[in-house]
DNA sequence: GCGGCACGATTTGTATACAATAGGCGCCAG
DNA sequence: CTGGCGCCTATTGTATACAAATCGTGCCGC
């Protein structure tokens, strides 16, 4: 709060709910393109800083990004980015595989050409940052490709739940992934708007198992060193 | 709750985050038994005395709740107790259909003996329930059941989903459901849990989305007059 | 030199005070 | 008598101030 107390412009000028939910996608985003890594501190004062509001606005934010598992609450230790646990991380494929398999089938019948047309269009953007080396950039998209897929099955409370097993996805790549592929095969996602174009339901579902299958194989889903190992089974009694 | 200001004894010695959990279940609770009808407000001021905290602590319960969407927030208007569209309600259905349909192979593997007996259990309390009388008990008691089958699935991401939907389903039960039965038929139930005993998992999962089903169409899932009809088209242009 | 204790700084937790806004009520004009 | 305007109250939104607790650091005793 001294020379340069508050945000851009444009963030400061917005009030209520509307700021909130602004400051909210910006360190969602931030989080979900691993610019902030899993672990990292996010210190109250800081943020509000940052934001140019009091920390009672960023409690708030906060609170929400720890129910949807973003950022993990530590009482008198404060909020850090969530890092997910292998449990946690099958737990997430497994939820993903159930629903967004089992939505593939209404979206199927739903399905129009515009909303193919922007498939194609979010697929096409995703290979452009792949190429381009903009990691950050392709993993939300590929998050996105999923999140509006689910969308078009027209059960907002189903897709509100993928969008936010997709957040956690992002996390669990940035733990257990191995560097140098960031999640989804873009190709695949190719194909999975060919087989709804056509109309092939089944094989688009079948088509869905295997891609989610394919990218949880490919991590190296494991229990990190720091995690809090039980000592005693390590040491045993 | 007028004479006595404070909450019980227990409760105001209660610190921290243990405190608001006590807080947050006795409110959502309330919701779930149908003590707080749909539509309710719920004043800061009057929570926060009935509670003896603050009103911060309050608003980061409502806040909980209202991603958790058994309460809505409004701006400027405050809070209180969600009034499930005809839309989510159907979603909610079909989302518990899928899901619940989806873990029941994966509990039928994994139920022990102790598993079904406490199955058991929670039914026999719930047909206790409804031939007192109690309905908000057996409301509560049906969910629990629910939510305890799910959390045998062993994927707590899955069974946290399932439990979120069963407290949703309370709330349209409360809007839609015709009085005189209160959702679940209970015999249901307890024919699931033998079959799940068996090991019986197709018919199992072909059970309980007919269960799920039933419960479904018994209510009268139309929108209600005061719901914002979209005027457009009712005087049109 | 090493272990333990105690103090200090940093950071979160909670309450209270103040500001802003929306809805209700009454008054005034036509 | 009716319709509209304006104040007023009740309630939420936000920030700040204070209290509690934890972690790190340094000192003292052994």
């Amino acid at each position: 709060m001294s020379e340069m107390p508050k945000a851009s412009k444009t963030d400061s000028k917005r009030r209520g709910a509307e700021r909130d939910d602004a400051i909210y996608r910006a360190i969602a985003d931030a989080v979900v393109e691993h610019r902030l890594k899993p672990g990292a501190r996010l210190r109250e004062d800081a943020l509000a800083e940052v934001f140019g509001v009091s920390r009672t606005g960023i409690r708030k934010i906060l609170q929400r990004l720890a129910l949807e598992q973003l950022v993990t609450l530590t009482p008198r230790r404060g909020a850090s980015v969530t890092r997910p646990t292998a449990a946690e991380a099958r737990e997430v494929f497994e939820a993903r595989r159930m629903v967004e398999c089992g939505l593939i089938p209404e979206v199927v019948r739903r399905v129009t050409k515009g909303d193919i047309d922007e498939l194609r269009e979010l697929t096409r953007r995703e290979v452009e940052a792949l190429n381009s080396g903009e990691q950050s950039a392709a993993i939300k998209i590929s998050a996105a490709f999923h999140e509006r897929l689910a969308q078009l099955s027209g059960n907002s409370t189903l897709a509100e739940f993928v969008a936010r097993l997709c957040s956690r996805s992002s996390l669990i790549l940035a733990v257990y992934g191995n560097s140098g592929h960031a999640g989804c095969e873009s190709h695949d996602h190719y194909e999975l708007v060919q087989l709804l174009e056509e109309g092939a339901g089944e094989r688009a579902r079948a088509f869905m198992e295997k891609h989610l299958s394919a990218v949880e194989s490919s991590l190296s889903i494991v229990e990190g060193a720091d995690e809090v190992p039980d000592l005693y089974s390590i040491f045993a009694g």
